[in-house]
DNA sequence: TCCATTATTGATTGATCATTCCAGAAAACA
DNA sequence: TGTTTTCTGGAATGATCAATCAATAATGGA
């Protein structure tokens, strides 16, 4: 009796990310989504209540899921400039798929509190780990004093930012690398 | 006789660049665009042919304006470090706004062939003001030789992209002030 | 003044949307 | 085995969508 689809409730949420993150809320129905996760539509509204409940949930997940790669790379290495060197090139490495965070920030703004309310929490998660590594390598000599460490990482997201949109734009993996060497070179 | 609605062209597309800057191409119906622009629906049609051709066109116009303003910056100062300091102060400045191509790569991404050569004309004849004065500068002595202009013009770009997103994410004028900053020190 | 152009308005089309209902098939459990 | 839960797929709902139509009114130039 042949097993037939095995229904596990991340495995199908990872789908639904990879069609969010293409092609925003607005821009995928319920029909794409079916597609992607393979599972019946009513299967879908039993369990994720609607698309809104779904693209909440897709965007914490995916959030969650980037953020604990930033600061296992962050924290990978014992020199701190390294971790945040590791950080940066992954984003470089990675830039060819869209990013669903900057995705949503861009298609909705600050329009939606309890999606603010997500963004806001993952990045203040991954923003005290930066610091906390901006900082060590301070005292390790790698990155100038003078700079204010929550400065220097709000800078490094912000470039990450900058990377991925210059992906999305068109820019191949050289221009993505330089723009993250820039990005470095600004701040030790 | 009272003259009724002068209809001009230019005037109701800002208004649909408006619209289309705050909520992307899928999340703006029709009815947003007619009520903005404060014309009849068919006059809509009749102008501009159809809601995506609206779309290409206010891109376009958007880019243009755009493009000028930071040509002109750039330009409007002796020295040419103090001309993208201008360029870098005016998105600081503007950054409570959506920007229009930041939202329209990020929504299609390479997706529809029309709209990317859009962009990448207005970026071209951008980028090659930025090159001629980054070079400008380096002959001056403030920006760093051993960087390529082409890379250090690419790289005020996205940082620009960054200080837009950062601000659609809720940050705060001394937080892009400060990120504007680094993105400068970077090439000093 | 008359005429052609241009804009407005409301009704309407057909497509697509998110969502729900329902009947039946499969799976899990007993 | 039988029973209950879970998942599926198709059909249907009502809303909204982009786009068109036709009739009317206003405009600008002759």
């Amino acid at each position: 009796m042949a097993r037939i689809k095995e229904f596990d409730k991340e495995e199908v949420l990872d789908a639904a990310i990879a069609v969010f993150r293409e092609h925003g809320f607005e821009g995928t129905s319920t029909e794409m989504l079916v597609r992607a996760m393979n599972i019946g539509r009513q299967s879908l509204y039993d369990t994720f209540g609607d698309k809104w409940k779904l693209y909440r949930l897709a965007v914490e997940r995916y959030s969650a899921e980037e953020t604990r790669a930033h600061i296992e790379l962050l924290r990978g290495t014992p020199r701190a400039l390294d971790g945040i060197r590791s950080m940066m090139a992954r984003v470089v490495e990675n830039a060819g798929q869209a990013c669903l965070g900057v995705n949503s920030i861009c298609e909705f703004g600050q329009s939606r509190p309890d999606l603010t309310a997500l963004h806001h929490a993952a990045d203040l998660r991954l923003k005290k780990v930066a610091i906390e590594r901006v900082r060590e390598a301070q005292d390790a000599g790698d990155i100038a004093v003078s700079l204010s460490a929550e400065a220097v990482a709000d800078f490094l997201f912000a470039n990450i930012t900058g990377i991925r949109i210059a992906a999305r734009g068109g820019a191949g993996p050289e221009q993505l690398q330089s723009l993250s060497g820039l990005a470095l070179r600004a701040i030790i």
